[in-house]
Order: C-alpha cells, then sequence, then structure tokens
DNA sequence: CACCACAGTATGAACGTTCAAATCGGGTGT
DNA sequence: ACACCCGATTTGAACGTTCATACTGTGGTG
C-alpha cells in the first residue's frame, strides 16, 4: 500500500541529496556522478516515483501532448482507414512518449476554434491533421502561429504536394493501382479495367492513373477509354459499372474502393456464374478481409510512426536540415485473397 | 495579435481586482457581486483567456481527462462498434468538459500498468473500460484503489452483473433479436431461424435466447432446436448455416452478426433467385448498410453519454444515493433496410 | 602557496492556479 | 456607542517541477 505520492523533494531527502539532483538523473544523467545516479535510480524504483506530468507542463509549457481529431461520423465502407490510423498513432505516440489527445469538430473552422482552446488550455504540443486542402483554414492558422502540426493526407487540390513547407505522409494511390494491375495481368487478364469514382477528387484521379500506365502499353488510348467507368462510391454503383465493363470486354477490374470493389464482385459472381471474379479493392476494408477480397493495403502503422517521428522531430528542436522526410509517399501492399466460396444452391 | 498569454494575475489587474476574485468568478461565481463578475467576465472574453490546466491540475489533482484503451487491432468486421463507441465518448466528454486521452496495451495487465502509470503521472480522472469479465484484475486494481471508472459491456462469465457495485452500460441482445425474430414473424415469415456463434460466449447466449422467446408460443421445443444453428463469426460460416437451416424448413434468419448475415444473405440470394432473402444482422456495421442488409443498431451514442454521465457525476462528487443508474441496459433499434439489387446477368 | 577551472551538487525563484484564512466596510441589535 | 455579524474581497501559501545561478571541493597551474 502506497502511503503518498512521491515526489522529486520527498525522494531527495530520502536519498540525501537535493532535488534538482533526482531532477537531473531523469533529465540530464550525464552531469551527475554515476553512484550518485546508481543510488537515485534505486530509489526511484523502489518508491514507484513518477514525475507530475502536471507540474512539469507548468514549468516547461510541454504537455507532450498531441492532439487529433476525430471526424464526426466517419461513416460508409470506408472511414475506417482513419479509424485504424488512430489505432497506430496511438501506438506510436505512446512509444515516443507522447499522449493523443481527441476532439471533434463539426468543420474546419470549428476545428481551429478548437486547436485554439487546447492549446491554450492545455498546451498540446502539436497536431495531427487529416483531409487537408488547399486553401485550408487550418494549416494557414497553425503556420501562422508557429504550432507543429503534420498530415496525414497530401494537401488535395493545390500546386505541388511537394512544395509545401509543412510535413505530410500519404498513400500512393496510383503506385497502388498499378500494381494491382499489373498484378491482375500477370495472372492472364488482358483487359483489365477500372471503376472509378464520378465525384472526382484528388486521391480518385491518382488511383485512375496509376492503372492507366499500367495498362498503356498494351492497348490504345481508345480501348482504355471504353475500359473504364465511373459510378458513386456504393455497391451497387460497383454492381453497374462492373457489368457495363464486362460487356465493353474487360476480364478483370480494378476499383477506386472496396465498396465499389464489392458490388463488382457480386455482380461478377452472379453474372458469370462459372468463374471466380478477379476484382482487386482498395484500402483494404474489414469488409474485403470478410467476403475475400483482394485489395490494396495502406501501410498505415508505417503511416503513423512518420507523422510521429516528424513531430517529435520538431518538438525537440532537432536540427532544420536533417531528420525525418518532410514528405512521404507511401505505396499500398497488394493483399491477395482467394474469395469465399459461399455454397451454391443444393 | 496576442502579445502574451494573459493569467488570472495579469487580467486581475487589468480589471482592477485580485487574482481570486477572477478564479471566483469562473470556479465560484454566486461568491462575488454581480457587478465585478461582469466586468471580469467582459475582461476574459476580450483577452481570450484559458485557464492553464496544468496549473489547475497540479493544484486540485484532477485532470479533467478520462482514459481509455484502445484495443490493438478491434479487426474483424465487428470491431467498429468499439470505434463507435470512441467517437461518441469523444464528443460526450467533450460536451461536458472532459477530454478523452488513449493508451494501448496487449493484455489486461498490461493495461493495469499503464493506469498505474497515467494516474501517477497525468492524473486521470477516470476511465472507460471494455470487454471487462468475472475476475478482471482491472476492475479489481481499480475498485482497490479507489480510481472511477465506467464499463461499456457487462461483466461476463459472473455472478449477476446487476449485482456489482460499479457501473457499467450495455446493449440488451436479447431484446435486439426478440425485436428482429418479431419484425420477421410480422412479415409473415413463420419459420424464423437463428444463426450463432459456436464459441460460446455470454452476447452470443443472450442473443440466441432473445429469438427463442420471441419464438417460443410458436414453436415446440424441438421445431426451436432445428431452427437454429451454429457457426464460426465469419461470412462462409453464415453462408454454411444458412444452407443448413435452409433445408430445415427456415424461411427467414436472425444473426449473432452481420458477419454471419453478410453470408446467410448471400447464400440466399444464389439459392432462391427469385426472392430477397429476409436476414436480419446484428450490430449495424457499414458493411450492413453498404449492401443494404437490416440490422439491430447498438444505441452507442446513448451508451457514450451514459458512461460520461456516470463518470462525472461520481467525479464531481455527487451524492451517492442519486444520479445516473448504476447498471444500464439498452435496446438495439432494428435498422430495416431494403437490399440492394446488383443486378442480374445480362 | 595562492589562484583558477571544473565537475558535481545545492539553492532560490518561477510557472498559474486554488485553498484557507485574513481583511475590509457596512449594517443591526441592544 | 459598542460589539457583532455578514457579504465581498484580498493575501499568503502551496501544488511539483525546471531554469538560472550559486556554492562546494578537488586537482592542476603559474
Amino acid at each position: 500500500m502506497v502511503r503518498k505520492k512521491p515526489t522529486l523533494v520527498s525522494l531527495a531527502e530520502a536519498v540525501g541529496v537535493s532535488r534538482q539532483t533526482v531532477s537531473n538523473v531523469l533529465n540530464n544523467p550525464e552531469r551527475v556522478k554515476a553512484a550518485t545516479r546508481d543510488r537515485v535510480l534505486q530509489a526511484i524504483e523502489e518508491s514507484g516515483y513518477r514525475p507530475s506530468a502536471a507540474a512539469r507542463q507548468l514549468r516547461t509549457r510541454r504537455s507532450m501532448d498531441l492532439g487529433m481529431r476525430l471526424r464526426p461520423a466517419a461513416g460508409g465502407i470506408s472511414g475506417s482507414v482513419l479509424d485504424r490510423l488512430l489505432h497506430a498513432l496511438t501506438e506510436a505516440a505512446q512509444d515516443s512518449g507522447y499522449r493523443l489527445t481527441l476532439y471533434s469538430a463539426g468543420d474546419d473552422g470549428e476545428e481551429v476554434a478548437r486547436i485554439e482552446d487546447l492549446l491554450h488550455a492545455a498546451d498540446l504540443d502539436g497536431f495531427v491533421l487529416t483531409g487537408v486542402h488547399s486553401g485550408d483554414p487550418r494549416v494557414d492558422w497553425l503556420q501562422e502561429h508557429g504550432v507543429p502540426f503534420a498530415c496525414f493526407g497530401r494537401p488535395a487540390n493545390g500546386p505541388d504536394p511537394f512544395a509545401v513547407p509543412y510535413p505530410w505522409v500519404d498513400v500512393d494511390g496510383a503506385a497502388g493501382t498499378a500494381a494491382a494491375t499489373r498484378f491482375l495481368r500477370d495472372s492472364g487478364y488482358a483487359a483489365v479495367g477500372f471503376v472509378g469514382w464520378t465525384a472526382d477528387s484528388a486521391p480518385g484521379e491518382e488511383r485512375r492513373d496509376g492503372w492507366r500506365r499500367a495498362m498503356s502499353g498494351y492497348q490504345s488510348a481508345g480501348e482504355l477509354a471504353e475500359l473504364q467507368a465511373e459510378a458513386e462510391d456504393t455497391v451497387e454503383g460497383g454492381a453497374g459499372a462492373a457489368r457495363l465493363l464486362l460487356e465493353r470486354g474487360a476480364e478483370a477490374l480494378v476499383c477506386a474502393s472496396d465498396a465499389l470493389a464489392l458490388g463488382a464482385f457480386a455482380y461478377l459472381r452472379s453474372a458469370v456464374p462459372g468463374r471466380i471474379p478477379a476484382v482487386v479493392g482498395f484500402d483494404d476494408t474489414p469488409v474485403a478481409e470478410a467476403v475475400g477480397l483482394s485489395s490494396l493495403s495502406p501501410p498505415i502503422a508505417r503511416a503513423a510512426r512518420q507523422i510521429i517521428e516528424v513531430l517529435s522531430h520538431r518538438l525537440s528542436g532537432g536540427p532544420e536540415g536533417q531528420g525525418p522526410r518532410r514528405h512521404l509517399l507511401l505505396e499500398p501492399s497488394l493483399v491477395v485473397r482467394t474469395p469465399r466460396d459461399l455454397g451454391r444452391p443444393s
């Protein structure tokens, strides 16, 4: 039974040194003589002492705490990517001695207000931003106020993402779809089609480009135009697009999302009873795993580690020039699955 | 441009009162005269003052911060329930002035260590526990040390959950499956079957019981035994069970999870081409929405609010007798969907 | 032998808040 | 007129840490 929380002072007089020496053992071990250090360390061990984050924070104005907004209703089939990022970030942050604090906000403006709050009240050290777009008020505010942050996702709709001064990590959609396309071709399908989104988004365009590039050596531009379709990001959208592309001669499909892929998959299964549909989705959501759908898995854990590394380097005042790369594009890996056999009518 | 962070003292001399008066305006408004209060409030407004959480925490030993473990890889199709809880908790906590801090841990023992850490170092005020079972080391430790906590999910495998002294909120699985069963019967299906899990878990048993109870008036015990099947919690498991139950005469199915339901759904669709399968899943995961599968939606937002309420009441030293209920069982709501038409072979 | 450099350790002050107790002005009751 | 009380406000101290500085003693140097 612990009687009282030990503090620097109580520890110090127990060992017979001053509080500053104990503090140094923790923060600047090289300054203290080895013998003293060992005695102090042992006392720390025995007493189960933990430095008070509040006191430390009050003095240093640093909280070792990072903030991240939790998007309202991640919703849909693909929202889970952000949830997975959250998991990975929690672990990565913890490993680096940081904690992760969540907040919610309705829109970007609200988020700025919330960030300002947390910065003033809780001294958060940095922030992780998602869904950054060009002209984003959050980026402007954070830059202007010199607050460290890192983004998951390149800034969309702007000029060259590699030119921006702030750090980001992103998934290379083009590399993903290109890899999937090559895989399908290597598996013997000559006419690989692509199912994309109607709404033109940066990730969407990019994913299409990857497919187009991988196919361009084998098909004419005209043929390629025939081999792609656009649909809303739903299961039935995918099914509709699959029907269209099947009529046009597509033998296998790369899709911009798992939702589309699921629809395409289900349609092909019923349309071509004999054969196992060759479909690849994107994001490797739980559904893909459940159904046995091949998909492109974004390296979330790696991305999270990078984000923490960048922030951590910046926060510990690392040299400007060195440190982890400011802009990192990660290739998703293709997860190949054999579709589950759901049985046939008896 | 803000020159310097305002503090109690700087504000106080700006207004011409003492720091304690400003503090009282914030914490005990009734102690200060209305006129003074207004002047202070205005100054606070203008300066954008925010009390320093660190200083407050140092003095009061309260952080207004709640902890929750993020399960390693929620994985599978149903992991999302905890993610949704996290979202809802973040909002509920924020509304009550609390913040949410995440941590990860490999197992319950590790979590205890982590909790001890956070308690000593960061003065977390309370914790949200998930997946509590009888003889849970976390519960023992927290109770012994008088740390406030609330559980999502009843303690499983123990005696009467309503007898435990600590608070929990849970989803009434039986009520859910019973409602789904009644709905299917009211829709004209006489023989409603049930697909459960092989592994016997408390929630699994409960969900089965709800179905059994709802059916018991219409079928003999023997017939009921024929109308249920057990399978692993996968899509193909659901498909296999559906085939079995279809042979035995089931006309509609209530399933213990969305994964099972998805399998059953897919099987029935291909086995009985003409008709739209009547299947209900559980947990209303994103897949269910994507595919257009009816499912039982757990009232996550309500649960989150309850958890925060209970903790908040306990933390603000509310009267022991009163306050929100310690044990709350919430009924899921049935979300009825019309399955998407994925098209037929042309 | 006096002086200086230096490693190692100790001391005072400050971070911004709240608790506990003290102070200040008016009324009121006798 | 005096003691008394009460609402409103102020003052001193403390929470546990780190920064900046001051203090030791030891050994080398002129």
